[in-house]
DNA sequence: CTGAAAGCGCTAACAC
DNA sequence: GTGTTAGCGCTTTCAG
């Protein structure tokens, strides 16, 4: 390891003391002379100079570091997010420190601490498996703002959030008009709290209609994968919808693949939907019609508003939302009786 | 801001010097006795002490932090990339610090100082559009170690890579060994070395079976998104080749797509073979025949060199390679004449 | 205009 | 067994 180059060999490189290095390099400069300042910069870029993070984060007790927490870094859903977050991150000098936790609880706790340990300057946490009790107590006494993001429990708290309620609304009655009076729900295994609010939504619209919906027969439990809905499909047939409303649309993607493999026309004999608007939806055939979640304007909002947070030491509960929107594609289709 | 609980204030706690304090939470407190060792822990853990990072790291002149340079967090290859990265890191102790530049240079540029000014330990940089000379330039007179992976250009230095060349002839191969003699490619606008590599690998086995191949006419250049291959259709269509082999997966699916809109049957009048084996393949239609690269496992590696760079200061070049293998799937079926 | 000196929170020689 | 003390590299009063 080359020595380091320092402050103060830069200072003595130009004959003067660390404390004119410093202030020029800090744009605090303005008291000292053109001829100073000048060589200070020329000196600074000659040896590439760049001030040690570390003692520099010691003095002004803030690493502009904030932690993200999503469950899945592979899943587009959560880069796109991701990408939100940097963009602002970005410009507010920030640098987003990102963890992967894959909904493992000790992953999950291992990232905090290791991000604590960092003194990140605040946290975004998307979809993690913990309560917001064991957030509390494990970052609020370490006093870090937090925005939460798609949690699995009702929140407290600083957060953003999509009408999940609207958006199942949305979902059925999309299907309703189409005319379909018999419909599937295929939901996670493990449903978050943002799942719940989409599925009442989804279940209100159905119950506006007169409509009975029979809670054993007609909802189908499992991951929030591809796999996941591709293994349901059987079971999905079996409820004898006309239509089916996924949970997300990697499930939908999935009972795609199953039903197509069984020769199973869609939307000709079944409609799927799915939700979230993830670029694959364009791909997959038949295109799928879903409903969209502003993902990257929700990175966006979640990091403007930490950001905020932590300049203004400010105490109220935020809450932003953002809205959804029904993407008409080629998965649904009008009921045709039998 | 509450105020910050130092290790000061733990010692006066304890009634002991921050010496013992420091020893015993740095396992390295032996030699102390039983009971001043409880007593620490125990206050440790009353007042949820957590050693300052940036004072800690001041010190021992390592942040223990690793950047990743990707070009796009959203996409789900190097999101996988990434998680390999992570699964190591955590294994060491590293953090990864992650970044998507877009192939934006002045984002690269604007990343790699971010990073170099927090000290990271080491770097990977995957698909950067910067060349060796730059990476070099900005990173070496630092001395941080770093490890390349996807470069556009023909690199030096330590790296992980795929073997790109044969992966280009396996897929040639497979086309051949169904019977197609005039084979498109559909490539990049702007191909980094790898994929000159790839398709170097496909030309040798076309030439190899001396069918003749029209640079001009057989080879569609588009950007490797599913956008870019889907807007390559008609050109595509326009060779009258009976198979096509697309640069990359998401070419290969845009490319799916315009087929299917056009009612161009796939494999029955055209077969189309992507190339990196995404786990989307399995759920596009037809399904993707394609040839894989242990992308997870390439993350790992890449990081694995890196540790052990940083650790080491060993100075000669590794190169590690990864094998590729053909996946077949529904997208490719035996030429039937005209 | 410029610099000396204090100190951020921590670790680790080196005493005791 | 335990404590004193000297920094790590930097910013910032405060005194020239």
């Amino acid at each position: 390891m080359k020595k380091k180059f320092t402050i103060r060999d830069l200072a003595k490189e130009a004959g003067v003391s660390v404390t004119t290095v410093s202030q020029i390099l800090n744009n605090k400069g303005d008291r000292f002379s053109k001829a100073t300042q000048e060589k200070v910069l020329a000196l600074r870029d000659k040896y590439k100079y760049v001030p040690d993070f570390n003692a520099r984060n010691l003095i002004l007790r803030s690493a502009k570091t904030i932690g993200v927490l999503v469950p899945n870094i592979a899943n587009p859903f959560f880069g796109t997010f991701i990408e939100g977050v940097q963009s602002v991150a970005r410009k507010e000098k920030f640098i987003p420190l990102v963890f992967s936790a894959n909904r493992d609880p000790n992953l999950e706790k291992y990232y905090l601490s290791q991000m604590i340990e960092r003194s990140i300057s605040g946290l975004v946490i998307a979809s993690a498996t913990m309560t917001t009790d064991t957030i509390n107590e494990v970052i609020s006494f370490n006093d870090i703002p937090y925005i939460l993001f798609d949690q699995n429990h009702t929140q407290q708290g600083d957060r953003v959030q999509t009408s999940d309620f609207l958006g199942g609304q949305l979902a059925a009655n999309h299907l309703l008009d189409l005319g379909h009076r018999h419909i599937a729900i295929l939901t996670s295994d493990n449903p978050s709290e943002n799942l719940n609010h989409r599925m009442n939504g989804f279940k209100k619209a159905i119950a506006d209609h007169q409509l009975n919906f029979d809670e054993v027969r007609d909802v189908i439990q499992a991951p929030l994968t591809t796999t996941g809905g591709y293994q349901a499909t059987d079971q999905v047939l079996k409820t004898g919808a006309s239509a089916v409303f996924a949970a997300n649309d990697e499930m939908a993607i999935g009972l795609l693949r199953g039903l197509h493999e069984r020769g199973v026309k869609v939307p000709a004999e079944i409609s799927v939907m799915g939700y979230d608007n993830i670029y694959l939806d364009d791909y997959v055939y038949p295109r799928l019609t879903t409903v969209q979640q502003p993902i990257f304007d929700l990175g966006v909002g979640a990091t403007e508003m930490l950001i905020e947070l932590i300049n203004s030491d400010n105490n109220e509960d935020h809450v932003q939302s953002f809205p959804v929107k029904l993407i008409k594609r080629d998965s649904t289709a009008p009921y045709k009786g039998n």
